[in-house]
DNA sequence: ACTTGTCATGTTAGCGCTACCATTACTGCC
DNA sequence: GGCAGTAATGGTAGCGCTAACATGACAAGT
């Protein structure tokens, strides 16, 4: 690792005892442009082009420098090359949990679509178990990173001035908010809530009851469903609420104490595919016929919502193309392009299969 | 956010034209420590020192300096203070892929212990679609984190090369294989499917199979259960093998492939608790009984294990533990305290339920 | 009084890289 | 031949921070 330079050897300012005083500062030992530079008998700028941007030097210099590299096994330091050009090539991705959340393919296409753009994802949970907001944000923001993704977070009003301080550009997804930081992809949970409703009501159920999580948007895909379903003429709505992140568990839970509120229910919309799923499980063990008896609802199409018994009629949202737009956002700002219309409405669709 | 300093306003090295010839760098027009300094009227290290080590500045100083970066909002460069301390507070963890994964509670572990340590996360897919092994390692150790956790992943000898020349500490998880590159956390894959195979063929079943996934340690899993089984006299075992990542959808199609093959099957061993799921699924759907006629065991353990129906008997991996150990090799190797036996066996447990 | 030690702070010199010109050689064109 | 234009490379000066020493003030020990 440690490379055999030859005789002509690498002594500048490191000159033992310039002055004799001070000790010289260390450094880390690794191989740096400068002794590429040295080997390849350039200068370190010229290697430093020869890296970021071939095309412009001379095809036998470009030679010798990626021989040089190669000999000497170098690396470049990403953080002196982001100090010096005040690019990171880092992206933040915020998440409220990363375990058993709908957010991951998103996050997945984010990292994939970063690292093509030659930047990598820093992940921030904001669910876990210390959680300070203020320290989060100055984790983040001291990397500076070229750009910083929200997924499902909702944020304080200084979090939101800190980020907009910050000169960051910041994609919000998963929601859609009157009032965006910068730049937003996501979709209307109210409109999910309304459509819902009233597909379910066309199919005929009249008696909707919900498992839904506590979170923010949970709570308005619930509110448009409620209200729409009281338009429609619906007086009775049960509703079991449990806290987010929803699991199976939470699901069968949910069925068992609607049950008990309740004998009258022809249909439940949850809050997650997870949760569906879970009131699929406690009905069928309870040996209630589903959809016959109740119907299930979910809401995101995960990937095994086709595949459970009943196929899980539920609300498919396209995760991956959020984050992959939210990359183009981003990396459009970086690149100086034009983003055109800061806000992207993804939509959803309904997906109509057994369970309801 | 530009901060309002008063009139004595700062120019040193700024100064117009200092010879007139060449035109300042421009800088990123942040608040740097030097501003804050010379608002509290002190030099910059000090206020470096009241923010890493306030212990050591006096208190009346230290007020003044918090107040002065309150004022402007001061957010420490993060990519500038790992430059000039060789500490970047940055640790990668490369998963195969984040969605869906059994490593995923084991990546929570982690971006939450290193949050309390003051580290962040930076995450690397070697799964994606325009996955590089080479342009991985160099985003990786181009950043000089603190050091990499390696999950699930399988490398190459270069691979490992580079990452040991990187001189970065080094956990590789979820395995135990019998030459780390520095540090392992994990356990005995040939062990669990011995284990099950005992297991199984305690309880009576004598025509086993398999669903498995086509990754590394699946396969070690599977030929520790091959070798019992036979070892105990059981001559057939037929086998269907997914590629990885697995879905209940593979699982069903598993057992499908499984039944058309051989009819006398009496439990089925997954790769995965998906898996699992997914046998169980299809199960269902034709009428068999589960464990009745066939008794499904899964692995992992997964949040949903516990609650479908009937309950998943599986083999019980403590994924967050793996990651709070990993954090801790580090966290031990970054403070330079000795980290004792560099490789842990975490173990594993059966999880006796009702599926088989 | 003088040494020794401790505490609080400052000075200097980088960490490894790239932005911003400057320079040199060469090409083409009137 | 002279001049602009281009291509390839180099020199210098930072980016914003911290390590390593240096300094000055004061308390304690003999």
């Amino acid at each position: 690792m440690r490379l055999a330079v030859t005789s002509t050897t690498v002594t500048s300012k490191l000159e033992p005892a310039k002055k004799a005083s001070r000790a010289a500062r260390r450094g880390t030992g690794d191989t740096t442009l400068n002794d590429v530079a040295k080997l390849a008998g350039v200068s370190a700028i010229t290697v430093s082009r020869a890296l970021k941007t071939p095309s412009i030097v001379a095809p036998e210099t470009l030679a010798r420098i990626q021989d040089a590299v190669a000999r000497t096994g170098y690396v470049p330091n990403l953080m002196a090359g982001g100090l010096a050009s005040n690019r990171s090539g880092l992206v933040a991705a915020l998440v409220p949990t990363i375990a058993g959340s709908v957010f991951l393919e998103t996050v997945q296409a984010l990292t994939d679509a970063f690292a093509d753009a030659g930047c990598q994802l820093i992940l921030g949970q904001s669910g876990y178990s210390g959680f300070r907001e203020d320290a989060l944000i100055n984790a983040i923001v001291g990397r500076r990173p070229d750009g910083i993704v929200l997924t499902g977070i909702m944020h304080s009003p200084q979090g939101r001035k800190r980020l907009l301080a910050s000169g960051i550009p910041v994609v919000e997804t998963w929601d859609l908010t009157p009032t965006p930081i910068d730049m937003l992809v996501g979709f209307s949970h109210e409109k999910v809530g309304r459509d819902v409703a009233d597909f379910l009501y066309a199919k005929g159920y009249r008696r909707p009851a919900i498992v839904s999580a506590d979170d923010y948007r949970a709570g308005l895909r619930r509110s448009g469903f409620e209200q729409r379903m009281q338009a429609l003429g619906v007086a009775q709505l049960p509703a079991h609420v449990v806290p987010a992140p929803t699991s199976l568990r939470d699901g069968r839970e949910g069925l068992a104490a609607l049950l008990a509120k309740t004998a009258a229910v022809d249909v439940v919309f949850c809050s997650s595919d997870a949760l569906a799923h879970g009131v699929v499980t406690e009905a069928q063990a309870r040996g209630i016929a589903v959809p016959g008896e109740i119907a299930v609802m979910g809401f995101g199409d995960l990937a095994f919502a086709p595949y459970i018994h009943p196929a899980l009629t539920t609300v498919h949202i396209d995760g991956r193309a959020i984050g992959r737009q939210a990359a183009q956002f981003i990396t459009d700002r970086i690149e100086g392009r034009d983003v055109g219309e800061r806000v992207r409405d993804i939509g959803f669709s309904i997906v109509s299969r057994q369970s309801a």
